[in-house]
Parts: C-alpha cells; sequence; structure tokens
DNA sequence: ATTTTTGCAAATCATTTGCATATAT
DNA sequence: ATATATGCAAATGATTTGCAAAAAT
C-alpha cells in the first residue's frame, strides 16, 4: 500500500487535467502492494464498478509511466507489469513469490555501465537493470515453513 | 551476419531433431546483423516463400532460446527482440540506430547484485541488465554526418 | 468557449493452440 | 514403427484507436 499523495500531487501540478477517473486509477495504483499489470487494475476497476474504462487505464498509466511515477518492468515471465515509484533514476528488486519490489539507486551501476562503454566503444544512453529474488519477508517465510515442515 | 554453425550445431547435438523448418529459421537468424523480431523473421520466410509458418518460426525462437543461443530482450520501447549469442551468461549492450548488439559479460554486474542484496535483504535470484546506445560504427557516421552538414 | 479526456466497441498485434498430416529417428 | 514437429487456421490476450459525448480549464 504505496502513498496514494504522490500520485494526486503530480496530477495537481502536471500540465495534465486532474480528472476523476485518473484519481481513481491513482488509488487503485495506490492500494496495491508489489508490481501489477494493466489488466489486474482493469479488473480492479471493473469490480468496483469505478466506471473506468479499460482505454483509460491504459492512458492513465501511460501518463503515470511518463511522469516517472510508475515504472514498467519486464518479469522474467515475459509479463509486463508495473510499480509505483519514486521519480528518480532507480532500480527495482522484484520479490517473485510475493511481487512486492523495493527501490534501490545505483548500487554501483553507472560504473558498470562506463565499463561497459569502455571495453564496447558504446556511447551507453540508457540502461535497464532488473533483479529478481526473494524479499526479507518471504525468506522468512520460507524458512518458517521449511522448519515447520521438516520438525 | 552471424555465423549459423552454433545453431546448426546445436541442432545436430540436441535432443531435439534436426528438420528442415529449423535450418530454415537458423539461417534467417544468421543472416540478420542485429536484433530482430518475431515479426520480422515470420515476414522473411513468408517473403522467400520457405514454407515455414509463423507457428513454426515461434516455435523454433523457443527452442534456440532455450538452448541458450539466442536471447529474448526487452527494448526500451517496449517491444520483445531477440539477438543470436554464446550460450554463457552475459548481458548485451544494443545500438538503437542501427540495431546491433555486442555482448559482454560481467563487468561488475555480479559485484552490484551482491551489493543490492547486502543493502535490501532480498536473496537475489537472477537478474537482468540491458544496455542501449549507439555504438562505434553509428557514432562514427554520425560525426561524419555532423561534420559534413555542419561544413 | 475551447481543449482535453472518457467510454465503448471495434481494430490491431503478438503469441499460442488444436489437430490432422508430414518427418525424423 | 513411433515419437516429434509442422502448417494452417482459429483462439487468445494485450494494447490501441476512432469517435461522439462528457468534463476540465
Amino acid at each position: 500500500m504505496v502513498d496514494t499523495q504522490p500520485l494526486l500531487n503530480a496530477l495537481a501540478d502536471a500540465r495534465v487535467r486532474s480528472t476523476e477517473p485518473r484519481r481513481a486509477v491513482a488509488e487503485l495504483i495506490a492500494s496495491r502492494n508489489g508490481h501489477f499489470t494493466a489488466r489486474e487494475l482493469v479488473d480492479d476497476a471493473a469490480g468496483l464498478r469505478l466506471g473506468v474504462g479499460r482505454a483509460t487505464v491504459f492512458r492513465a498509466l501511460e501518463l503515470f509511466v511518463d511522469l516517472g511515477l510508475v515504472e514498467r518492468l519486464d518479469l522474467p515471465s515475459g509479463e509486463h507489469a508495473y510499480v509505483a515509484c519514486e521519480p528518480t533514476h532507480h532500480h527495482h528488486v522484484v520479490c517473485s513469490l510475493c511481487g512486492r519490489s523495493t527501490e534501490v539507486e545505483d548500487c554501483g551501476m553507472a560504473e558498470v555501465a562506463r565499463e561497459v562503454a569502455r571495453r564496447t566503444g558504446y556511447r551507453i544512453e540508457r540502461h535497464r537493470m532488473e533483479l529478481f529474488g526473494v524479499c526479507p519477508e518471504c525468506r522468512a517465510a520460507t524458512n518458517w515453513n521449511a522448519r515447520a515442515t521438516a520438525g
């Protein structure tokens, strides 16, 4: 459950209009824990009878991505997913079990990019780094289960 | 234009059958310079009247990906693309201008993953790093054009 | 008033699947 | 012979688009 404010603020600020459907999508996004798919939001909206259509969800997502408040991820499965995030350059670690995601800045990635540029002669303009694993909570849960099962 | 051999060898070796359609797809892949999409291969096959259908192209691509001879990329545009590559863990730098791609190993990425694990408590199980920029050839071409235009 | 945004249904695209036939082993 | 792989067309799913109506500036 992410704070709705940043998304709502963005609507207030930006050169875009603050509309009811957009606020609704912002809330749906904020109410989600980890990553989510466009379809999930569409289904949420339908389930809650928000009167927010598919196209609007996609358009709102695109808007938030442009504003840097939501990032699009490519899961290892090939699925497209999104996560709410800070509008600064950063990366995500995604939990394969619960879908929760955590932001991390740099961690040495910039240096890696520089090294790659050095070695290949490419002028690196952008990069994408996504990490997948198991979050602390799920690790704990898993260990607990393991013990419980083993015992 | 990548060497066809690795792909053909794989077909000879693997516990999969070496069929005409698969060899054809291997050639189509090898004949490409940079990255390519499934659709491009399908169109190539159709254009050349190879009698290789859409489904077969997708199935062959999946096979080669499983064998580690082709990797699936997610371009910044969101498109899915593929590149032929060595069957070892590595990463790609992709040229945004010509689509050519170069493989790089590690370059410090493993250390970054370790650092992220340290900071977040996640157990990192896999990662994806894709770099995009302009390759040396295109940089040269671009500079040349710039000069020619400026002069 | 004017411009932007919406919802809907239809259109488009990518990818997958069912299944009878053809091929590799 | 037997197990696999193929082609085709149809099915699925995701995302986009046209457009008249509705809402925001």
